[in-house]
DNA sequence: GTAAAAATGGGCCGCCCGGTCCACTTAATC
DNA sequence: GATTAAGTGGACCGGGCGGCCCATTTTTAC
């Protein structure tokens, strides 16, 4: 907030060295973008990101060049939690717990947030940090993997390409349920780990599947705001 | 083509009793409307269609006032492959297999045709036929999975339910891999299959996962086009 | 308090979209 | 071949979006 100009070093933190009051607006417009990417996901317009954080469509332009920016901004925390939850995952003393636990924390924050579903199935060249906690959350997948391989609880034909697949068809569920069937992805999680579980591997039970009315529900809303807009 | 004008009875074939040149259009515009959607899916605007197909937004209005009504009439026959897929499972000697493989079918519609993609997770209230034709093909399904059940294949906590989200979760993996990894949805319902059946049930084969390259590009090309977009 | 600099946002531009109207073209009928 | 009605598509309107410029306001520094 009252951070003197005098303490600002060239090339610091992302935001620091503004004029007070930029500060600020550029804070009103993350959590507004927070709020919109999380309720509708990545498709929202920069022009709604403005009007929802009351500033000018300049001054988020100014802050903001490209969508790709404010993405890497919006999700950078969001993308520590992420990378810690690999790091969770391998402090557990049991890799297979830890692996279970890590899909179930994965998919639960893409159905928290729609944006985030959107950002784990895509990749931003552009923006470096972000693809640099993805790389190395990646990596500590990999040994997460492996463990829960070495335990035998986990198939020797799952790779790595499955937590991605999984994250897109995720990604799918959420987006068809949104807040109509929102625990519909529990059930996905539940039949997947199933799949991945070598027989004798103790596993979670399977979720209720979701009432058939709020499946019904869901499709209509889908009609209604039509498809990939919300 | 050739239909006199004096053979028609009045609410006859949608499209029938229309002048020549008037049907070759509204022709013209299901191939073009058909050829968008299914490389696109149905976010396809409708001025784009009229574009395609070389006529002008009057005209496609006129034929179609709402997009339901083009949906509508597009995917007429494609629901009709999908309602036959369900009595040809149901024809099958082996139910079991039957069902297999008309998870697999559908799934592969689904794949082929990303408009069928969308139509699948959604419901459109206004087309009547279509919705008969789906309602006709849920009746039947729920038969094949009890058939299904009785042979002791597909375990009892299957639930139909387990189909819609099935098919939510293949759009979400069709619609992010696209071209770029066109056979990562054989991987997901190879997992769902095996969740699905008991211990001892007989199943095909978990197809091979893609190329991390594959998905990497599939991710790439999201973030490139859009989220929701195409 | 005042002057300089930084930041703002409203306005303008071109573009696409959906919907409607109407003068013109074309096919069907005799 | 002429008449008539059906059909057409370009034009126009209102609205949202993305990008940019510049007069105005606010903060900072002196």
């Amino acid at each position: 907030m009252t951070s003197p100009p005098s303490d600002q070093t060239p090339g610091q933190q992302p935001g620091t060295g503004l004029r007070a009051d930029a500060e600020r607006n550029r804070c009103r417009i993350l959590a507004a973008a927070r709020r919109l990417y999380a309720a509708e996901g990545l498709g929202v317009s920069m022009a709604s990101v403005a009007r929802e954080a009351g500033v000018g469509k300049a001054t988020l332009s100014r802050r903001f060049p490209a969508k790709d920016d404010l993405v890497a901004a919006v999700f950078a925390e969001r993308m520590d939690a992420y990378a810690a939850a690999v790091t969770i995952a391998l402090d557990d003393p049991d890799p297979w717990h830890g692996f279970t636990g890590y899909l179930h924390a994965v998919c639960a924050m893409q159905a928290a947030d729609r944006g985030f579903a959107d950002v784990l199935t895509m990749t931003f060249p552009a923006a470096k940090a972000l693809e640099a906690r993805r790389a190395e959350a990646y990596d500590r997948l990999l040994e997460l993997i492996t463990r829960a391989k070495n335990t035998g609880h986990l198939r020797d034909d799952f790779t790595h390409q499955d937590v991605v697949i999984l994250l897109m068809a995720n990604a799918g569920v959420v987006t068809a349920t949104g807040d109509a069937a929102p625990d519909t992805w529990r059930r996905l999680v539940g039949h997947m780990l199933r799949s991945y579980a070598a027989p004798d591997a103790p596993i979670p039970a399977l979720p209720e599947a979701p009432r058939p009315a709020a499946l019904y529900r869901a499709m209509v809303r889908l009609s209604r705001t039509g498809p990939g807009t919300a």
